[in-house]
Parts: C-alpha cells; sequence; structure tokens
RNA sequence: GUGGUUGUAGCUCAGUUGGUUAGAGCAUCAGAUUGUGGUUCUGAGGGUCGCGGGUUCGAAUCCCGUCUUCCACCCCA
C-alpha cells in the first residue's frame, strides 16, 4: 500500500462511464456557445504570476498555484534568514502559475492580439483552472469552467443574451434553474448613500452573507469593519427590502436614485430585465440585492446561476468588467462574460440523476475473433462498417468465445458478429443481438446495410 | 489559512478490554461448458491494516506526527 501511486489532494480521475457523462455536459454547453455566434480559443495552463496576481483579491492570491522556476530556482536569490518570508520568497523563484480562471487570461490575450481581433469579440473557452483551496463538497482544485465572454460592446443585449444561452444550456441538461442578477453600480450606490464608498467590499461581503447568518449578524460584521452606526441605519431599509424584482427597483430609485452610479445602476438592470421579459425564458430570474460576488473586477451586472433542486452552490457565475484588459495597457474595452462550472453540474445531474441513459458512444458491433484465418475474414467488413460510421471493433485475441461475448456485454456493445468456419464457408455473418440473445444470419455483402438499419433503431 | 472528520483486499465494510496465521460480500481470474454473455456451482489470486515514529513481551486496535478523504468557516465554479 505504501506504494500505491496517488494523485494530488484535490484533484480525480475520470473513468471511461464518467468521461461519457462529462463530455455530455461539454458537448452540450458548447454546442449552444456556437449556435450564438461564439468562437473557441485556448490558453496555456500556466501564465506569467505577473498576470496572475493583484487580480483575484487578496484571497485570490493566496489560492494561486505557483510554479518553481526551472533549473536552480535559487541561484542568485538572497536566502539570508530575514528574507525567508513565504510571500517575499514566492516571486523570486516562482515566476509562472497555474490559472485560476479563464477570465483574466482572456483579457491578457485580448490586448495581446488586439490588431488582430474583430471586435465585438466573443468568444468561449472550455479548460480547467486550478485553485488551491481546500476541498470540500464541490469544490475541486481543478475543475473545468467554461467561459463565454463579449469584449468590446457596452450594449446590454450582451448581458441578455448571456441569459439566454444560460436559459438555452440548462433547458438541454433539464435542471431548473435561478438566475440571480444584481449590479455592481447599485451596491456602490448603496456604499455611496450610506457615507461609506470607500467600504464597499466590506460592505458588499456583509450583505452576501445575509441568506446564511442573518440580518443581526450582518450589522454586527459591519460595526467590527468600523462602519458608522448612521451608515448601518441608513442601510437598513436596504436589507429589509421586500417584493419582486421590479418593486424592488421601484424602491431603490427611491433611496438611491440621487447617487449617479445607483441610478446609472438602476437604469442598466431596468433594461436588462425588459429584454428578459420580452424573451420567452424557460428559467427564472430575480434581483438579488445580496449578490456580491467576491471577484474584484466587476463593474456592472453580476449574475449567479443556482439549482433549484440540488444542494449546491453557485453553478454558473459571471458578470460585466469595464476594465480589466486596462490593467495590461488597454483601457476603454468593456467586457462581460459568464462561466459554466462543468464540475458542479456535474454533481447535481448526478444528484438529481439527470444523465440520459442511452449515449452514442459505444461501440455498435463486436466482430467475435475465432483465429488469424477468420480474422482475415472478418477485417475488410470491419472496415466497411467504420466507413459507413458505425462505430465496430474486433476482439484483438483468439479467445474463448465466453469471454468475447462477456466482454460486449460488459462493455453493453449491442450486437456481436460471429464468422466461423460454417458462416464463411457460405460468405455469411451470424449476428447476435445481445438484449434477446437471438441470433440470426445474413450474407456477408448485406452486413453494412443490415447494421445501419438494426443502429437505426 | 482555521476547526472537525476519515483511512483495513480493486469496491463496500466486519475485526471483542491490545493477544497466535486480519475476515465477509461484491468484483477479478480459472474450471464445470475447446462456437455463445448477463443465472448457478467449484476453486484460486489479492493486505507491511494510509505512511513514519513511539508505548508494550505483543499494536489494525493506545499515543504523537504526517498525508489523504469528507464537512464547516473563509472564499468560490
Amino acid at each position: 500500500m505504501a506504494q500505491k501511486p496517488s494523485i494530488p489532494k484535490g484533484m480525480r480521475d475520470f473513468d471511461p462511464q464518467t468521461m461519457v457523462k462529462r463530455n455530455y455536459i461539454f458537448d452540450t454547453i458548447k454546442s449552444v456557445f456556437k449556435r450564438f455566434g461564439y468562437l473557441p480559443i485556448e490558453t496555456p495552463a500556466m501564465e506569467n504570476l505577473t498576470t496572475l496576481l493583484g487580480k483575484y483579491g487578496e484571497e485570490g492570491d493566496k489560492l494561486l498555484f505557483k510554479v518553481l522556476n526551472s533549473g536552480d530556482f535559487l541561484a542568485g536569490v538572497d536566502t539570508s534568514t530575514d528574507n525567508l518570508f513565504a510571500q517575499k520568497m514566492a516571486t523570486k523563484i516562482s515566476e509562472k502559475g497555474l490559472r485560476y480562471d479563464l477570465t483574466v487570461p482572456f483579457a491578457r490575450f485580448v490586448v495581446q492580439y488586439r490588431n488582430d481581433i474583430v471586435f465585438p469579440f466573443k468568444r468561449y473557452q472550455m479548460q480547467p483552472v486550478w485553485r488551491a483551496d481546500r476541498p470540500q463538497k464541490g469544490r475541486y482544485r481543478e475543475f473545468y469552467q467554461c467561459d463565454v465572454d463579449v469584449v468590446g460592446s457596452d450594449s446590454l443585449l450582451n448581458e441578455a443574451e448571456l441569459v439566454q444561452i444560460v436559459d438555452d444550456v440548462f433547458k438541454q441538461l433539464k435542471i431548473n434553474v435561478i438566475v440571480k442578477i444584481n449590479n455592481r453600480k447599485i451596491l456602490s450606490g448603496i456604499a455611496e448613500y450610506i457615507g461609506a464608498t470607500e467600504r464597499l467590499t466590506d460592505i458588499t461581503v456583509a450583505i452576501d452573507k445575509l441568506d446564511k447568518i442573518g440580518i443581526e449578524a450582518v450589522n454586527n460584521e459591519l460595526i467590527e469593519k468600523g462602519l458608522s452606526v448612521e451608515s448601518i441605519d441608513l442601510l437598513q431599509p436596504v436589507l429589509f427590502m421586500t417584493g419582486n424584482s421590479r418593486e424592488k427597483i421601484e424602491k431603490l430609485k427611491l433611496l438611491i436614485g440621487q447617487t449617479e452610479t445607483g441610478l446609472k445602476g438602476i437604469d442598466e438592470i431596468t433594461i436588462l430585465f425588459n429584454y428578459l421579459d420580452f424573451f420567452n425564458l424557460n428559467l427564472g430570474f430575480e434581483l438579488d440585492l445580496t449578490l456580491a460576488r467576491g471577484l474584484n473586477y466587476y463593474t456592472g451586472a453580476i449574475f449567479e446561476v443556482k439549482s433549484k433542486d440540488a444542494s449546491m452552490g453557485s453553478i454558473c457565475g459571471g458578470g460585466r468588467y469595464d476594465d480589466l484588459t486596462g490593467i495590461f495597457g488597454m483601457p476603454g474595452v468593456s467586457g462581460v462574460g459568464i462561466s459554466f462550472g462543468a464540475d458542479r453540474i456535474f454533481d447535481v445531474m448526478t444528484e438529481l440523476s439527470l444523465f440520459p441513459t442511452g449515449t452514442s458512444e459505444t461501440t455498435l458491433a463486436l466482430f467475435v475473433n475465432f483465429g488469424k484465418f477468420e480474422e482475415l475474414y472478418c477485417l475488410p467488413f470491419v472496415q466497411q462498417l467504420r466507413d459507413d460510421g458505425l462505430n465496430t471493433e474486433i476482439y484483438p485475441d483468439h479467445e474463448k468465445m465466453k469471454k468475447q461475448i462477456k466482454y460486449a456485454d460488459q462493455k453493453k456493445i449491442p450486437y456481436v458478429i460471429i464468422a466461423g468456419e460454417n458462416e464463411i464457408e457460405h460468405n455469411q455473418f451470424t449476428i447476435k443481438r445481445m438484449s434477446t440473445g437471438e441470433q440470426f444470419t445474413v450474407k456477408n455483402t448485406e452486413i453494412v446495410h443490415i447494421l445501419k438499419e438494426l443502429a437505426a433503431n
């Protein structure tokens, strides 16, 4: 057991059965992305640490996987004791890191290839990301994000389109979801209204917990953070706000309508809701003022998608970022995007048993191998079937038929093709239907045609 | 990063107050059946009890450390 191989904490292997299901999710998401006119890109697993650091807040920096420099990573580094602080050392012995999400690498990509890109640029990207978080339910250290983003367009139609994409994807995957929508400008407006503009982060983080810890605890936390009693008093009507999304928007207008950013946020969200009401959507959507999202770079709309039926955090999230490319020296380009968490979607679908049973990824027919001579008789037909798009295999070894049929059974291959002395003599094949056990003999020239018909049913 | 939890065969788990050679079911492989699977019967292989150290005449069992698992916090997909 000591020598038993293993993989790093929080990372996983996937067996074929799991991969078939995972691919079902990826294929579904990808097909929707394509249908809305998005194009694929990929970026490397590693980015320069300078690209990554400082983009996800203090917490994010801690969760970055840093990669040790190649060769003698201590060469030329001052290792005297007063320099031996992890943070100080990190940037000296490591200049690369595994990507933490797909949005920041994408922003880097846009800046780097700005002259080759046609704006508005609509791209999708489905790749793994890595976070050095403690693993727990729905949280892995390596997981796939499926991102769609539009950069170079301020239009709120983009936000609306992202919700349509979410609707489309989860309609196909048969997951009942609700989209929670908020706007960073509204949150800013609230902060300004209560006279604590510069405390926006503290306020949003505290508000975010409202559902979880209750209003009293939120207020206590705000006091601890040093917010004045007057500010907290002013905040109460916001926290206690009731009614549907439209009613909340009206109430908000009275409270924060005087602040410039607040009003802008209200306008934006009103326009977005107008679009969404106009669409014929399956999913539910609502204004959720407690939705803050930790990522530092969001400036406008914020989205979060949750399954209505599963006990899982958000399975999808995103928002509008006005200046992400500015960090890389290309100001004035606004982007908006959303990210599907494939692994969490997988967990939700597993919990709710939503995976379809029949998949087209298995083999349709297996040729039994009776030996070298019989093999040669079969091989041309194996190739013909494959040329005609039918998933076909021939058992590679001359084993007992029992074993070969058992192989087909376990792999859930529906048809087994048998050709021994008798069949070969008469230019025939015996087809065995595994589900019923029945067998019938056909002319070898008809095997492709017949299997095609069987496959269609 | 903080707190808790878990680890015995490929999988799911037994294993008495520390006491000989650590068990079961399922799975695997072989045979019953040298051209027929999912049922049955027979047999076989498979474990330094996560790893390292300690206590003890003796440790899967007790203690410490470490890794891993799962959970909560933090944060998030």
